[in-house]
DNA sequence: CCAAAAGTGTTGCAATTACACCCATGC
DNA sequence: GCATGGGTGTAATTGCAACACTTTTGG
């Protein structure tokens, strides 16, 4: 077993292949059904929830860097993730990094970045939570989903990061272009108005929905049905790629 | 006259103040009468336009690091700037911090870390550009507004960033709050017009703009009226601060 | 055959658009 | 007095919201 030394050291080596001072912090939306829910860890040693966040190594993109934590943390692959905000405030921490590794009987190097300040890259990603099975990484004692209108009060300021994230969601939803890379390929009707229902946390009517959806051709109807379910089957659907590149429009006079 | 050998470490005590790896990019649009124009630089030694570009130090947010970098730009104060994106591809660089310092007869040190991967915050404002005066600084050769429509080609992927930080302002427009921060405080009905048409590039009718304006409560009209001028007075109008606070309102159905 | 979910159409209101006239000022 | 720009009103249209019935399926 090696030394404090030598875990000092290995501590400082595995720091410098990150982008110091910068962090990629993931907000992970789960939906299924009705229920709008939000993945959180808890660090070894630590008493508090807080977001899945991670550093930027040196010779990756930090749309990548966001990936790769998002994979190690809950193992999905290909998630769309987007970025929304640069947190750059001057005292701000997104992890307790020292008191996580001092626990382990890992002393920290007083100018190891992650105890001073750093900049954080949000992003957020939306993914069916029943598809993954969030488990604990090396530095976590617990990792779960828990309900966006039920969940604890987080550290640092993950508080402020979650509203900002959602803020972001519900906005992408009347942006077809983004909307669309919140569902699988395939959905049915039904599903993506209680999508709609759960991020915008208010009821929207079944029908003016579809009609909505239909009339500004950004949906298409396919012949199949999905089968299996109890009552009426319902139609499946698809988001017209062709129109996805019109990107913003807006009201005018 | 300090040696080279002087000057390198200078370069690199000067660096040392800095966040490492990353910098603040920023998209100044200059606003007046029915003109759009862009705040561009020419480094010396180069011969492509570019952004105002600066780092931020290690004791100062990044909004306040944007603030300084503008004002050290165009000696503006206290100018909104909103931040809208973070750049982090790759392969990208936001400045050709070698030739700059080598073509000064600076040897820049070849672990300089701007020399290597840089990730850019960017922000953008709004400003009326017969106010700014733009002078260049100790880096850069020369600095002029250009017309949003006519602008050269830039360097790096700032081409890239412009797109993203006008679109970021054509849709900050329909948000109350933030179009608020686009003007002076008190301005005319007709030149309010006269900056979405500017920024939408596209007409706007002029009676249809004032009554939505004012349905919607986002201005209240001030005894006063533009003189000076010539024709019929315009009457003068500010936002209303109470109402800037709604914030983001979607359409639901 | 009945409960529960999915599909479709109509109607009224509200918001946006198109459009025309009057007022003020400088030359 | 006339050209130019600024202020206001009205009709037509469009898009959205409210609402009820029929169809399918499993039990």
């Amino acid at each position: 077993m090696p030394s404090d030394s030598r875990r000092l050291s290995v501590l400082t080596k595995e720091l410098a292949q990150y982008l110091p001072h910068l962090s990629v912090d993931c907000v992970v939306f789960g939906f299924h059904n009705s229920d709008l829910k939000l993945l959180l860890l808890k660090w070894k040693n630590a008493s508090v929830w807080q977001l899945p966040v991670g550093y930027i190594r040196n010779r990756e993109s930090v749309d990548a860097a966001a990936q790769r934590v998002l994979r190690s943390r809950t193992g999905l692959r290909s998630v769309h993730l987007s970025q929304f905000h640069a947190f750059g405030g001057l005292k701000r921490k997104e992890s307790d990094f020292r008191r996580c590794f001092e626990s382990q009987h890992v002393e920290t190097p007083p100018d190891a970045w992650p105890t001073h300040r750093v900049v954080s890259i949000g992003y957020y990603a939306l993914v069916d939570f029943l598809e993954v099975r969030p488990r604990p990484d090396g530095i976590s004692d617990a990792a779960s989903w828990f309900p966006i209108n039920g969940r604890p009060r987080l550290a640092f300021d993950h508080d402020e990061i979650v509203q900002w994230a959602l803020d972001m969601l519900r906005s992408s939803l009347d942006s077809p272009k983004a909307a669309a890379t919140l569902l699988p390929e395939r959905f049915t009707m039904p599903e993506l108005h209680r999508l709609h229902e759960a991020v915008l946390d208010c009821r929207l009517d079944r029908r003016n929905f579809q009609k909505r959806m239909l009339e500004r051709d950004l949906v298409e109807r396919l012949p199949e049905r999905r089968i299996g379910g109890a009552h009426r089957a319902p139609y499946l659907y698809r988001f017209k790629t062709h129109r996805l590149d019109a990107g913003f429009q807006r009201r005018r006079a």
